[in-house]
DNA sequence: TTTCTGCAATTGTCAGACAATTAAATTTCA
DNA sequence: TGAAATTTAATTGTCTGACAATTGCAGAAA
């Protein structure tokens, strides 16, 4: 490793970038160590604490690990899909709330994409896959279910669909997209009739799904975006009327 | 705010995590100062260095930015989408690389969104759009080309589709899909002749978005997956030959 | 009124210390 | 000898206190 240290950001910042470098460059290879924080010190030239510093930001992306102990320190961590998926999620979620993205613009990402999924989902999807989908619809029938609840089962089922397409990285570019969206549903009121009407189309899907007919599944696929932005639509219409409702 | 530190983790992780829990429920907005550094030294009775470590996780995520002098502090950040592309992109780079997911895999989901694009592309793609994906074109067409310079050509054309879909959010989804593809691109061999394939279906589909027509850009764009297919395919085959080549 | 100066608040960095943890080396004992 | 217990050394986690650098603001000076 070699660096080049510039005065204009902070020092930690500038440590921290350097390691970043040598990860994605690749002569920082999975489960390598890193020198010990006072071997940082001295190459790096500065304080501990500013070492540190750096080694947090890191860790906050899950590019390493610390062990503490005689042969611990800090090890270069294999990203899992499990890890990207909750950075996917948690950026997703805070990306929209924070730009009022509208739920007319996040949902038609959503469908967009799951598009995208349905022709391999036809192909690959497995017994597993379905059952969970059946799983979710059977739960989002239940009488007492809350809104939020709804909703919840409402994501798992989508989730369910995505992974049937059996490719883990669109899993995981879908995370977010599939995901974001709760908490702009979770300002819907899903009535009796509106739940009905969705846990028909899911059922369809799974079925379609089932029958491996890809063409079908995205039909009713389209059915329920354009169901689901009307809903939408009346939640913007609510909106308004309340003139200043509270933003999300 | 309110607090509860649990043993488990390193005290930084949990007051990063109290802080981002803050954001994502609401109750830390947008441009808020978060208390000085002291004051969260006594909110949560631990010292000045890590509460520094626990922002400098929040730091590393975007979460908050941090100014210095008599009115400076924490602020919590708008998450930008040019931010959240970076982190995107970032992520799944690294996702890729480590997890050494195959070309044909990250290809399949490229394609696979890509194609969902399309459909808006269709609709909604602007001149200057247009223009930016025909420059691509034309710089792709030149003789003297790297093979690197061409692969950056090639994800810039994409990104300029995915962009003409007109959707911000789509926009950053795809963000990862399409440019962690370029390092594994960037194995590839480029020959004049398939240079000349790509550049030519290229031109196809610039053309068909801009005749607005939906279903032959789809078209296109099915065969260009299929051709960049057959790319990964020889490449891996002479990866196979060469036995031990060096993985990415 | 405008400009300058100094003050106070705040983050950035440093130095040194001690606690907690862990693997390995060493000793002890059967 | 072999296994268990103990010590040791290395390393990260945390604390204390200090100083430097930056910046807005109030008050002084022109």
């Amino acid at each position: 490793m070699k660096y080049e240290l510039d005065q204009a950001q902070e020092l930690s910042a500038q440590i921290a970038q350097a390691i970043r470098d040598g990860i994605m460059e690749g002569s920082l290879i999975v489960d390598q160590r890193l020198p010990s924080e006072s071997d940082l010190c001295e190459q790096f030239q500065v304080s501990r604490p500013t070492v540190r510093e750096a080694l947090k930001r890191l860790a906050a992306q899950n590019l390493i690990r610390t062990q503490r102990g005689a042969s611990g320190g800090a090890f270069i961590n294999r990203l899992s899909f499990e890890d990207a998926y909750g950075q996917q999620i948690t950026t997703s979620i805070l990306l929209l709330s924070m730009n009022a993205v509208s739920f007319e613009t996040a949902c038609e990402a959503r469908f967009a994409l799951e598009r995208a999924c349905v022709a391999l989902a036809a192909r690959r999807r497995t017994p597993d896959q379905l059952a969970a989908m059946r799983a979710e619809i059977h739960r989002q029938s239940q009488p007492g279910l809350s809104d939020e609840s709804f909703c919840a089962s409402d994501v798992a089922f989508h989730r369910a669909l995505v992974d049937a397409a059996g490719n883990p990285v669109m899993s995981y570019q879908l995370a977010g997209a599939v995901e974001a969206i709760e908490p702009l549903m979770n300002m819907i009121t899903f009535t009796a009739r509106k739940r009905e009407k969705i846990v028909e189309l899911h059922t369809q899907i799974a079925d379609a799904l089932e029958a491996q007919d890809g063409a079908a599944t995205e039909s009713v696929l389209a059915e329920l975006a354009a169901h689901t932005l009307e809903l939408a639509r009346e939640v913007a219409a609510m909106r308004k009327n309340k003139a200043q409702a509270p933003q999300l």
